[in-house]
DNA sequence: GAATCCACTTAACATAGATTAAGAAATCAT
DNA sequence: ATGATTTCTTAATCTATGTTAAGTGGATTC
């Protein structure tokens, strides 16, 4: 699941003369653990897929970093804020692990979807399918108290991916300190 | 601004023609005020386009309300949880003045998607839009204490449809109670 | 045009979770 | 391997914000 056509595939049915066209503009980065992807400030008009590896999204605010998402195999990652307002990203991405993407300029991608009906379509989807997880990332784990938080984040995925990631993160993301979250799972230990 | 074709070609230069396909599946929806447009835990899988009036997207959690967003005339609508898990909504839209709505049904959004290149590319565009709105809602709204998301708030949209919007409704957009906004407005009055 | 109901404000009190601190465990670098 | 960071946990305070309560004004209903 980690070539170039698959990943595409497994969003939305693209010919293969799209993908090749797709191909044609794409890039291979690779980012060690702890690298950025996008610094909060700079523009970066990008659409990322990532063929593997583990990214971290988060805003720095004062001295505590509020985390928006986590991306891994197969995703598709870009700064909106940074690309529609055509200004600086809003946000930082970093590397939590050592991650290969493939890179497509956004302007391209414009180009593109003018030209090939099957990847406006692909595109759509991608735009769609992110919009439902961010619309269900704050639905379940931005409502009640924080003990409710952690409970939903448990059942929503207990076993993927995410156990790579640091706890600290997850507080992050859960929206409080690593602190109340060793309390909290301490308890959730204990409850069950 | 309140015509259906002017609505499209706000969002995406879309042709007549595909415009009027998307004419034959509409139809005129008017909510009064209070009136729900999609309840939770209803399948709803549906787009709407606001012609004219204000909605607000919330999910009721115990007894505190937590909203999700606003929408105003020009504005698209719908349960993205309904459409793409194909399951019923997990968050209650009702109207807060009396609203006029587009309606298309999301199956035949698909099929035209298929159908008409032009199409996809609006529907990409309405999704991506999204998209950067809600990125930018938790960004900017979703950090740092009461008070700094009561500013950030004023100074994103001081004097727009916002003003018609009871501050209760207002305060659970912030996360927080509509006595703490009542304590932050008086501040931002004073410190001003 | 009362009467009733909400929306909004103010204030006293209560508490969930932040902050601070410090030790244990894990990870990293030399 | 060994020392140095960094992560994670536990525990004692502290504080921002929620909760409860009560009063005012504006809107809605009969």
């Amino acid at each position: 699941m980690n070539v170039f056509s698959d990943i595409i595939h497994a969003m939305y049915p693209v010919s293969d003369e799209s993908i090749g066209k797709l191909w044609a503009h794409a890039e291979i980065i690779t980012l060690q653990k702890g690298e950025f992807l996008i610094k909060d400030g700079t523009v970066n008009r990008n659409l990322y897929l990532i063929k593997s590896g583990l990214l971290r999204s988060f805003h720095l605010e004062g001295d505590r970093e509020d985390t928006l998402w986590f991306a891994t195999d197969g995703d598709a990652v870009a700064s909106m804020h940074s690309i529609f307002a055509k200004s600086p990203a809003i946000a930082d991405i970093i590397a939590l692990t050592e991650t290969t993407l493939f890179q497509i300029p956004w302007t391209t991608l414009e180009t593109l979807y003018e030209q090939c009906h099957d990847l406006a379509n692909w595109g759509r989807r991608i735009a769609e399918e992110e919009l439902y997880c961010l619309e269900r990332r704050y639905r379940i784990l931005g409502t009640g108290d924080a003990y409710s938080r952690f409970r939903a984040f448990m059942n929503l995925r207990p076993n993927s991916f995410i156990r790579e990631i640091p706890l600290k993160d997850i507080a992050s993301y859960l929206g409080m300190t690593p602190q109340t979250l060793s309390k909290l799972r301490a308890r959730y230990a204990a409850e069950k």
